[in-house]
DNA sequence: GTCTCTTGTAGAGACTCTGTATAGGTTAGG
DNA sequence: CCTAACCTATACAGAGTCTCTACAAGAGAC
């Protein structure tokens, strides 16, 4: 961005509004970046500079929380988090959770993109180092989003990556959405032993159990002890890992591969083999 | 720091309060110390001086400037993760955040705890969905800190694993305390290829390359490659895999254990080796 | 084509910010 | 009593920002 040009869109459509100093320079605010950002990739879509800046200014205004996410948003943040760039990231995965539910934002944004790095890497075309920037980046926003997932009344559910299994970014997401229909998260991660994933399920009286895996092998390696945990709780699978046949081998359930799907089954499931009407009442919010 | 500039900050900003002798000269205090290297390191990470210079004054009437951690946290952080209390433990990290200066707080109380539940992990006194939970929910705090850690106008460093080591939280911790005397961080993570890592570092024009690892072996794996890379950028490994005699070998910089000591010895061993006096001209504002 | 509107860019002249320097006097310590 | 370092106060310079005006390339409309 020139100088000029910051200028040329502060007077023309008032898009920014920065405080000054006692001298008179300008003192700029993160929202004024955040719109500056949103203003070019409004630009970088087609849209005339006076439509782009009243659309920023609209869409601030109206605070909105679609269920669509915004056109462009998932580009913008792959370009981000391939080029290394951090603050652009997080100023686009900004825009995507304040505009969106979040729901939304991980199926459709969050989670293709990571998917789509996922490929792009085991192609070759996407070096270790920009997979790595990108899942640290991304996990640590999902945890932050996770913060005090555990606190509440609801049910509590505990998630792990089966015993080989590293990746997790998934397994968060699924959490934070089980979190939003009222359930209380023991996350346990990557790579988790089964034998002391239920040492936790029963130290922590949780009634659901969640294992995932991306390779099949994985599930059929700890099937019987996945099996045992049926006894204690609802045992659900899911990952790309996880079949129909394996899932019914084990008495567990099968998670579908959507989050909201999958996050419903369980909430379903868990009551109905628990016997009891959900205790609905124990919803909880979470930022 | 020249004679003029300290008075310039003192006259200008009321950066800092010196008692003074009978004959009226300056008596600077500790505190006087820590905040013009507070100063200096917000400066370099591209805040303006009279900007720098509030931040400093803020965050000290916020009153997060101890250097000693508060009795019993430690113990309290240890009991909360071996119960899975996420409520207790973010509960505890914050109040250990909000207390203690953040080196502080890394190097005395997060460090520590996380060595040792490691420690009691090996020892079979503590289970893996322990140290599980514990490192996710300590890992999504610093990440959160690390937000905006490659912000700014200050040197590089790009931060990376030797492959095969998943030990990152450590380093995580090393980034957010270079962060702090003015560095731009890019992190790369766990188990990084160190080709991959070279073209990050070629890409985003650092100038320094932290490495690190627990396991000594993993280091001999690839000390050519990191021996290259010397030619590009200051080299300096870490963890406790890291020796003398390797970081001779490979002609890098032997990072103290010490989170603090560590980072110092990478600025001021890359200025060096830069062979010219940090830009510290180099000003610029930013909201 | 010609005219008008939009929009990114450029320059002039004044001012701000900030690190550095100078002048003239004072203090500390041997 | 001498010297180095410190004191206050003021000044300075370079990089950058301020406002205001202008300008040129492109897109439509007629």
């Amino acid at each position: 961005m020139s100088v000029e040009l910051l200028r040329a869109w502060e007077t023309r459509y008032r898009l920014l509004r920065p405080k000054r100093t006692v001298g008179g320079f300008r003192l700029y605010s993160d929202l004024d970046a955040a719109r500056v950002q949103r203003m070019r990739s409004l630009l970088g879509s087609g849209l005339s500079a006076a439509q782009a800046a009243r659309t920023v200014l609209q869409e601030e205004a109206a605070g909105t929380h679609s269920t669509t996410v915004p056109l462009g948003i998932v580009g913008e943040l792959d370009r981000a988090l391939l080029a290394f760039d951090e603050p652009g990231a997080h100023a686009t995965l900004d825009r995507l959770f304040s505009s969106v539910v979040l729901e939304t934002a991980l199926e459709d944004a969050v989670l293709p993109e990571l998917r789509s790095i996922g490929d792009r890497w085991a192609a070759g075309e996407v070096t270790v180092a920009q997979e790595h920037f990108a899942s640290t980046l991304v996990r640590g926003r999902l945890l932050a989003l996770a913060r005090g997932w555990d606190q509440g009344r609801g049910h509590r559910a505990v998630l792990a990556c089966v015993p080989g299994e590293l990746h997790d970014l998934g397994l968060i997401c699924f959490g934070l959405v089980l979190r939003r229909q009222g359930w209380r998260i023991l996350y346990l991660g990557q790579d988790t032993p089964i034998e002391t994933a239920a040492s936790a399920l029963k130290r922590s009286r949780a009634t659901a159990f969640v294992a995932v895996s991306v390779e099949r092998r994985r599930f059929t390696a700890v099937a019987d002890e996945l099996a045992d945990l049926g006894q204690r709780a609802t045992v659900a699978i899911g990952g790309t890992g996880a079949t129909k046949e394996g899932a019914r081998r084990m008495g567990a359930m099968l998670l579908a591969p959507q989050l909201i799907t999958g996050a419903t089954q369980l909430t379903s499931g868990a009551s109905a083999s628990l016997g009891g009407r959900r205790e609905r009442t124990a919803t909880a919010r979470s930022g």
